[in-house]
DNA sequence: AAGTGGTCTAGACCACACC
DNA sequence: GTGTGGTCTAGACCACTTA
């Protein structure tokens, strides 16, 4: 039997369950699927698509985790009732800062620290290296349109991300990391909570004292795992949320 | 050929590569693979546990979302160089306030307002439900040891949840949701933000004036879809943090 | 070149919902 | 009963890493 890609010239690279779900997702998108109403059958999918039913599943895995759709065993599978804040999150998401805000902002940054230093004993065990391996400390204040918008601290081993510098920091360490080093991400853990303003809150966010301030503290990996950035960032509190989508995990 | 569970008498409902995913978690868990190390190959495991390689495979992206392997291509499957914290997270998911500290603290709580009402047009909005259709609005103080420690509003649509009452909510909803109604629950949205103490947070969560709080704003969906709940959550600032796990889309 | 994980198939049976 | 999605198989080829 053949496999597909027998006479496509330039479809490398991409498995056809992704390519599936990526035109059913464009479909939700449009409106042709509605919110509510059900998809074509798995067995019609794979007609239309000229594939077998295991790989329609798979296509429908991934609209699934997305939230985008719902299913029924026994019943049949439909477009999420709340389709809509599903495509949401998924416009906004990953890349950090820069690359969230850049097409409806201006991101500006000020490097207040960029330094190599040997780590201390909390950072060697967030970044799961050992004392002797250096790091870069890098402090920088983010503006969005001159405003400003958050604090940042982050810590990275050597060892796995090289070759920084304040012209790079000054931009985007993330398209760095992706399309210079040509590293994946692959998760990460955040810790979100609220503080009151501290000196440099005041100093570069423009705090008032006693005014609150959104922390997040996060662990970033690549998608081999290793552990890349641990990092602190403080928010205004008058300057947007942190949003979050959560599915419940299969146990 | 047949199909697995021939002669074996009791295990319905739950499917053999969620068995295998059990079973390889536990492994990890128990130190028997080890952080960086190599899990044995996905030939290996299908002999080990008499199946397929694609079973296998199924096994392995549950514990892959869950952050517990990572995969490599051409070189092997390994187990998470982080996979304490993965672990940590996974046993402190779902279930409410009620669930997440019932081992540890004694969770007690306040109903402060318990009613039938119909919705505003932005709880419909979130609620995905007609102004026509009546809602529970509930208010409650939630205590850990005595100290209090959130202050929920929760809304919550009589056309998917009934048969509520007050000591129910004095208890936990998603208990009687999960157990009484045997409803499932799916996903939640949530946007968390920093927010300064009002009236209710000083007069109930004991808060100063200016301090800050924590506030989830969050619409909470079944399996199916239909979302049972919006409610705003707020928290003292210096009682815990939001722990958020986060991988990276496959689009 | 050999071996790993990734993708895909065609066909089967199971569990569940709806009529 | 009929039809849906869920699970599972045995076998094949592809893409990638390692040597």
């Amino acid at each position: 039997m053949e496999v597909g890609l027998s006479f496509s010239v330039e479809v490398f690279n991409i498995s056809l369950y992704r390519e599936i779900a990526k035109k059913i997702r464009t479909k939700i998108k449009n409106g042709l699927y509605k919110p509510g109403e059900p998809l074509p059958r798995q067995k019609e999918l794979a007609l239309e698509y000229k594939t077998s039913r295991v790989t329609i599943q798979k296509a429908l895995d991934i609209l699934f985790n997305e939230n985008l759709i719902v299913r029924k065993q026994g019943s049949g599978t439909f477009v999420s009732p709340n389709s809509l804040s599903a495509l949401d999150i998924l416009s906004s998401q990953y890349g950090g800062t820069t690359k969230l805000f850049s097409d409806k902002a201006n991101v500006s940054t000020l490097v207040l620290n960029f330094a190599i230093r040997l780590p201390s004993l909390k950072e060697c065990e967030k970044l799961n290296i050992l004392e002797t391996m250096p790091v870069y400390d890098i402090y920088r204040l983010r503006n969005l349109d001159e405003e400003p918008y958050e604090l940042d601290r982050s810590i990275m081993p050597l060892s796995v991300i090289s070759g920084l510098n304040e012209n790079i920091v000054k931009n985007s360490i993330f398209s760095f990391i992706q399309n210079k080093l040509n590293l994946e991400i692959g998760s990460s853990l955040r810790k979100i909570g609220a503080d009151k303003a501290k000196q440099d809150d005041i100093k570069y966010l423009k705090c008032k004292p006693n005014d609150p301030v959104l922390q997040i503290s996060q662990t970033v990996s690549l998608k081999d795992g290793r552990i890349f950035e641990y990092s602190h960032t403080r928010h205004r509190y008058d300057k947007g949320n942190i949003v979050v989508f959560n599915k419940v995990p299969i146990l």
